[in-house]
DNA sequence: TCCGGTGTAACAGAAAATGTTACGACAAGG
DNA sequence: CCTTGTCGTAACATTTTCTGTTACACCGGA
C-alpha cells in the first residue's frame, strides 16, 4: 500500500484555516499553510485546490489574496476531505490482465472487486464520523 | 493512495491454491501460479514466502517442489494475508516533519494517528469477514 | 549425482508522489 | 489604470515504491 499523505495535508491545512478563523484571521496565504505543514506552496495550492473544487474552502485572487473555509468545521468530514483529494482505491487489481483461460483468472477481479468495495464502505463510514472541527481539537489537546 | 496490488496477487494465488487442491493436486509450482497471475514466476516466489513466513502455505524443496495450503481454505481469511502481505498503512503521515512551533504541527499527527487506527481498525474487520474458500466461490460463479 | 524448483540478490523499468521553478492571470487598493 | 501580492498551472527534477527480469547458489528426491 503505497503510503500518499494527500489526506494528512489536507486535514492539516482545513484544521490550520480552522483556528486562524477561530483567531479572527479568516484567510490565509499558500504560504502561511506550507509554514506549518512545512513544504512548498505550491504542494498546497494543490491539495487547496482539490478542496475547492469540492466546495470545502474558498479563494480570494488578487491582492489581499488567499483561502479560507468554505463552510464551518463542524460540518466537514473527514469523507468529504478523502473524496476531494484521493483517487486510487486502497487495494488496487492486477497490473497485467490475469490468465482468463484460467477459472481463477476469469473470476478473480470481480469476486475481489466485490469484497474491495465492502472494504471501502467501511473506511467511508469511520472516516464520515469524523469532522476538521474533531480533527482539530484532538490536535489542540496535545501539548 | 498508492494502488499497490499485493494483497490481490496473494488471495489470487491462495485461491488457485485452493482449487487445485480440491482437484487433486496438492501442489503448484511457482510457474504454474505465475501463468494464472500472469506474472514472473519470482514475483509469484515473493509473494508465497511471506504467506509461507506467517505459516498459510508450505513449500516443498528438492525435485518435485512447489507450493501447498498449509491449512484449510475456509480457515485462512484475507486479514492474514493482508497481515502477511501489507507492510504499509493505507494513510500515510507527512513526509517531512510538521513545524513543530506551530500548534497544529504539533498535534496534527497524533491525532490523526488516532483517526487512521480507527479506519484500519474497520477494514481489518471486514477483511476478517471472508476467507479464501470465500474468495474462490465467488471467484467461480462468475462464468 | 542429476535435475527441477525454491530463495534471494542485483538490477532495470515504470509509475506515482512530492518538490521546485517559472510565469501568466487576477483583483484590490492606491 | 497601474502596481502589487497571490493564485493557478505547466514543466521539470527528485525520490520512492512497485513490478519485472536475470542470474545463480542451494536444496532434496529419485
Amino acid at each position: 500500500m503505497a503510503a500518499n499523505s494527500r489526506l494528512t495535508i489536507a486535514a492539516h491545512a482545513l484544521a490550520w484555516l480552522a483556528l486562524a478563523q477561530r483567531r479572527g484571521q479568516e484567510i490565509l496565504t499558500s504560504e502561511q499553510v506550507a509554514a506549518s505543514v512545512n513544504t512548498n506552496p505550491v504542494i498546497i495550492r494543490r491539495s487547496l485546490g482539490d478542496l475547492r473544487r469540492s466546495g470545502l474552502v474558498n479563494v480570494r485572487h488578487g491582492a489581499g489574496a488567499g483561502w479560507s473555509l468554505a463552510r464551518a468545521p463542524e460540518s466537514i468530514t473527514l469523507l468529504e476531505v478523502y473524496d476531494a483529494v484521493e483517487q486510487e482505491p486502497p487495494f488496487g487489481m492486477h497490473r497485467t490482465e490475469p490468465n482468463l483461460e484460467c477459472p481463477v483468472g476469469r473470476g478473480i477481479r470481480p469476486a475481489l472487486g466485490e469484497i474491495y468495495d465492502r472494504v471501502e464502505q467501511a473506511v467511508r463510514q469511520e472516516l464520515a464520523a469524523t469532522s476538521i472541527a474533531d480533527v482539530l481539537r484532538e490536535t489542540l489537546r496535545v501539548r
